[in-house]
DNA sequence: TAATATAATGTGTCGCACACAGTATGTCAA
DNA sequence: TTGACATACTGTGTGCGACACATTATATTA
C-alpha cells in the first residue's frame, strides 16, 4: 500500500478508537492494559493516541478514574459513566448507519 | 443525546466520508451532485466539507477531474484513478477490520 | 546490572472538518 | 421583473484530535 495511506490510517483511527474505548470500558480498565487488549485484537493504537484520549473522555464526564495504588504499581482504572453509555450508545448508531450505508453503495453496480 | 456529540460526529467523519466519496465514485459526478446524493443517502455532509476533500483527493492523485461546460451550467467531475482504487481498497479494509472488533467486543459480555 | 516491559504525563505539530465569506448563474413565484 | 432560492463552486480561518518526541519512575528478566 502506499506511503499516503499513513495519513489516512490516522483520520480512520478518529471515531473509532473513542467507540472501540468506550465499549472496551465494559469492564474497567486502566490505560496500558486497554493498549495491550486493543493489540490483542489485532489493532495498532499508540500509547501516545489512546492515553489524551482517555484523559479527554474523562475531562467531559464520559468516564471516571480511580488510582489503585494496592497493586506492585499504581494504576490508573478508568470506569464508564452513565453520560458515556449514552455517548457509546449515540456513536455506536451513528457508525451502525455509516456501515449500512457503505455496505449498500459497495453492493450497488 | 447530548450537545457535545456535535464534536464526535466531526470525528466520526473523518475517514467515513473518504471512503464514501472513493465508493461514490464509481460513476463519474460533480461535487454538488455528491453532496445531494449522500444527503438522499440519510447522511448529513457540509459542502464546505466535501468539496476541500475532493480537492484534497486531486492533488494527490486519487481522483481527476475535468471541467464539463457543455451543459447549461459549468460542473467539475470527479473520477476516481487507479491509485484511487487501490486506496479504496485499503481504506475499506481498515473500515471492515474495525467493524469486525466492533462487533465482536459489543457480542461478549 | 543493564536492558526491556510496564504505566503514566506533558509539549508540539499537522491535517482535516467545518464555519464564514464570497462569486456567479439558473429557476420560479409574487 | 425582481427578488428569493437552488445550483455550483473557491478561498480563508479556527479548533480539535492523532501522533511524534521527550520524560519520569518502577518492575522484571536476561
Amino acid at each position: 500500500m502506499e506511503p499516503e495511506i499513513g495519513n489516512f490510517e490516522t483520520e480512520m483511527n478518529r471515531g473509532f478508537l473513542q467507540i472501540l474505548v468506550l465499549a472496551l470500558l465494559k469492564k474497567e480498565m486502566y490505560g496500558y492494559a486497554m493498549v495491550r487488549t486493543i493489540r490483542d485484537l489485532g489493532y495498532e493504537v499508540e500509547e501516545n493516541t489512546l492515553y489524551p484520549l482517555l484523559r479527554r473522555l474523562e475531562k467531559n464526564g464520559w468516564v471516571r478514574s480511580k488510582w489503585d495504588v494496592s497493586e506492585d504499581r499504581p494504576r490508573k482504572f478508568y470506569a464508564i459513566t452513565d453520560r458515556g453509555r449514552a455517548l457509546r450508545s449515540g456513536l455506536l448508531g451513528i457508525w451502525k448507519k455509516q456501515n449500512d450505508i457503505l455496505k449498500r453503495i459497495m453492493k450497488e453496480k
